[in-house]
DNA sequence: ATCTTTACCTGACTGC
DNA sequence: TGCAGTCAGGTAAAGA
């Protein structure tokens, strides 16, 4: 289930491998992956065009061309996999690019959630993301939750607010920050905005220098694992005693996802 | 305008 | 062993 330190850890892994590679061609294999264009048309807008960046933007990875922008959300179970060591379709591929050196990406996703689309501007990206975790500021925040009396937890989850959490980091973010999940947004101090600013940025720092918490199913460079899921406090210890204060991990239900808290760190307001 | 619910999918797991 | 049922969760779209 990437977010964002899963994201960037494959933003990493893939970069040095793409940097101005043109390309030769693209095939489909589920059509929704790629939807809006047809396999010619998604073949011709592509053809030509090489590789001058690629970036990450919330839980999107951008490839920047000579001209547009092919953008990817891996979802839940969406891979991207440079170089396939058998060039005979992997399981579950949806699409595959190739290069005009021969070189060869695959897209793989088992559940098929995942999407790619090839867009000449970002403007429609941008319209529906909010900003980058560093850098969300106190006053950006407490603006943004003013006016929602939703639980933060769901409010954390929402990308045009934050572009880049999701269930794991909140989890621990919330926990770190000793708020519990379902308190509304807009009754949050100015000093628990703060922390929760601190607790976001040390956390996502802390993941991605492991490389991202393997929890289900993620993996990148042909099933290397993320190592963060050892420093998880919260997410998936329910019945597990609280590494603060011993008290027994609950498991509810917020915003439809599974929810791991300490009832007694995390407080309701 | 804000918030909740549902649809999209397959595989892993549970209980009978 | 087999099989039905449940759960996992990011986002768009529909519904309240």
């Amino acid at each position: 289930m990437p977010e964002l330190p899963e994201v960037e850890t494959v933003v990493r892994s893939i970069r040095p491998h793409l940097h101005k590679k043109q390309f030769n061609n693209l095939i489909i294999f589920w059509d929704k992956t790629l939807s809006g264009f047809s396999q010619s048309d998604a073949a011709n807008w592509l053809r030509e065009k090489s590789i001058k960046q690629v970036c990450r933007r919330g839980k999107y990875i951008i490839l920047e061309l000579t001209t547009g922008f092919i953008t990817i959300h891996l979802r839940m179970t969406g891979k991207l996999i440079f170089n396939p060591e058998n060039k005979d379709a992997p399981n579950h591929l949806k699409v595959r690019f190739s290069f005009s050196d021969g070189s060869i990406l695959d897209y793989t996703d088992i559940r098929k959630f995942g999407r790619i689309e090839l867009v000449d501007t970002l403007n429609h990206l941008e319209s529906k993301l909010g900003r980058e975790p560093e850098k969300c500021t106190v006053s950006y925040l407490s603006q943004r939750f003013s006016s929602r009396k939703r639980g933060i937890k769901s409010t954390l989850l929402d990308q045009s607010i934050i572009a880049g959490l999701g269930n794991i980091y909140t989890d621990e973010i919330l926990w770190k920050s000793k708020i519990h999940p379902e308190t509304p947004s807009k009754s949050l101090s100015l000093d628990e905005i703060s922390l929760v600013i601190d607790n976001m940025n040390a956390t996502l720092i802390d993941a991605i220098q492991h490389m991202g918490t393997s929890f289900l199913t993620f993996s990148f460079e042909n099933d290397k694992r993320g190592q963060y899921g050892e420093q998880l406090n919260i997410f998936g210890r329910a019945d597990q005693p609280c590494s603060v204060c011993s008290s027994t991990i609950q498991k509810i239900r917020v915003a439809q996802r599974g929810t791991y808290f300490c009832p007694e760190c995390q407080k309701k307001h």
